[in-house]
RNA sequence: GCGGGCGUCGCCAAGUGGUUAAGGCAGCGGCUUGUGGCGCCGCUAUUCGGGGGUUCGAAUCCCCUCGCUCGCCCCA
């Protein structure tokens, strides 16, 4: 036994289960590749400052779950903890306009230090995706909509969409205003964690999860009600589009994103299925952030996909692998080199071919063969090798005892026809 | 960061103070070194997450620690 394990919070994912996250992402970016979602990527490795500017210096994430250090030159580093703050950057650095338009994708590892559970490690992946300079309630309604598709091609069951608006700045801090007040008013009944919150971040009491604190809050202000005319038609339009497409979703309105960049629109998708880590994309609208953060003032709405929950709640023929097409028996000196040789012609067909490479007694090797499933075999010893030929049949249990088929090395006509009749036809 | 449950071979698991730590699956070898699926035989934990203690004796009791898990918090 040895010391040396993962960390914390970390894991090894392992060949078996890299078959469904492979399938999984390769169903994701499809769906993006054909929504002309362009790819961005951005360093796992950040300066401190980009996330207190940009996440907002009093949320949890950034208060007391990141992974930060000191590099050797003194500078303070950070492991990301989202993505969004990077897209944004890497857009200022790299000198955006004012009226760039821009639909962005990431895929990747995010950290944050928090305790374990199902659905929430300590380094977990995300996919996001960024709508760059679109103001337009149009762009909320697509970038929901392709939320619900790449969940929906992943045939995902049994999830539910909230929305909610925040309304703009100003919406927002008047709302804040009479809230606060509100809240010290009834600051003796409310939860412990919430009257924590009051100054610090009091939007996010009204997602507290606190039963008694929730039956307070029936009376409290509603944000909803402080929202202009403009911002109250923005998301009548919005629920309108949403049921056009015949999208289900469910006003939330006490749905309020953690980190502080949000406005206007927010969503969540949740499922049932995840326990108490049961969202698995969040995302809204941050007309701000950009500005915020140096850059010309620019309107945005994104989304992250948490993938380890993505993951579990995909369904399982997601997680079947992919089957031997051919097993090559081989055994011999002269053999072995034409095996070798056959193996590359054969993957040129797009076929899966395993070579076997250990030189154990044809018995031995045919068994190997049969474990793995391979829907054929051939092969090659010293009796081939002698004519140049090897030896091809099917493999499956249908076809136990099919016949074999003698084919020169030369004759390529000939393997083509038997790939063509036995493994490549539909 | 707070609270509950758990931790015996790669996986599933018996064992709850007395000595060889069951069994199943998987793996490996053989019967069967030029043809697989079945069957039979054999092998695979000096050790019970790690460390310390109690005891003549501990996987079994106690303490600490690590990890997993569920809930809170937070979020994807």
């Amino acid at each position: 036994m040895n010391n040396l394990k993962n960390l914390r919070g970390t894991v090894d994912l392992l060949p078996d289960q890299l078959i469904k996250w492979q399938n999984v992402e390769k169903i994701i970016l499809e769906q993006l590749s054909r929504s002309s979602i362009k790819e961005i990527r951005t360093p796992i490795l950040e300066m401190t400052e980009l996330f207190i500017r940009g996440i907002g210096e009093e949320t949890d994430v950034v208060s007391k779950e990141m992974y930060t250090f000191m590099d050797r030159g003194k500078r303070s580093c950070t492991l990301r903890p989202e993505g969004t703050a990077s897209v944004a950057r890497a857009l200022i650095q790299n000198g955006i306009s004012s009226n760039t338009l821009q639909k962005l994708w990431y895929m990747g590892p995010m950290f944050r230090y928090e305790r374990p559970q199902a659905g929430r490690q300590r380094q977990f992946h995300q996919l996001g995706v960024e709508f760059i300079g679109y103001e337009s309630v149009r762009s909320d309604v697509e970038i929901i909509t392709l939320a619900w598709d790449i969940l929906g091609k992943l045939g995902i069951k049994e999830l539910n969409l909230e929305i909610n608006t925040l309304g703009d700045i100003n919406d927002r801090l008047n709302f804040q205003k009479s809230f606060i007040k509100w809240l010290e008013i009834n600051k003796n009944s409310l939860d412990l964690d919430s009257q924590r919150r009051i100054n610090k971040n009091p939007l996010r009491i009204l997602d507290s999860k606190n039963s008694q604190t929730k039956k307070v809050l029936e009376n409290a202000p509603k944000l909803f009600d402080f929202l202009s005319d403009k911002s109250h038609k923005r998301y009548t339009d919005l629920k309108k589009q949403l049921e056009f497409l015949k999208i289900p979703f469910v006003e939330n309105f006490n749905l309020v994103r953690g980190l502080d960049y949000y406005t206007h629109t927010a969503f969540e998708f949740t499922s049932g299925n995840l326990g108490s880590q049961s969202t698995v994309c969040g995302g809204g609208r941050y007309d701000n952030l950009i500005k915020q953060m140096g850059g010309p003032n620019t309107q945005a709405i994104g989304f992250a996909i948490g993938l380890e929950r993505l993951i579990l709640i995909s369904g399982k023929e997601l997680a079947v692998p992919r089957n031997t097409d051919i097993y090559i028996i081989n055994q011999g000196l002269i053999a072995e080199s034409l095996a070798m040789d056959l193996s590359r012609k054969l993957r040129n067909y797009d076929l899966l071919v395993e070579l076997d490479l250990s030189g154990d007694s044809f018995s031995k090797q045919f068994k190997k063969a049969n474990k793995l499933k391979s829907k054929s075999i051939i092969v090659i010893g010293d009796n081939e090798a002698a004519n140049n030929e090897f030896t091809i049949r099917l493999f499956d249990k249908e076809s136990f005892g099919n016949k074999e088929e003698v084919i020169s090395l030369e004759n390529d006509i000939k393997l083509e026809n038997w790939l063509n009749n036995n493994l490549l036809l539909r």
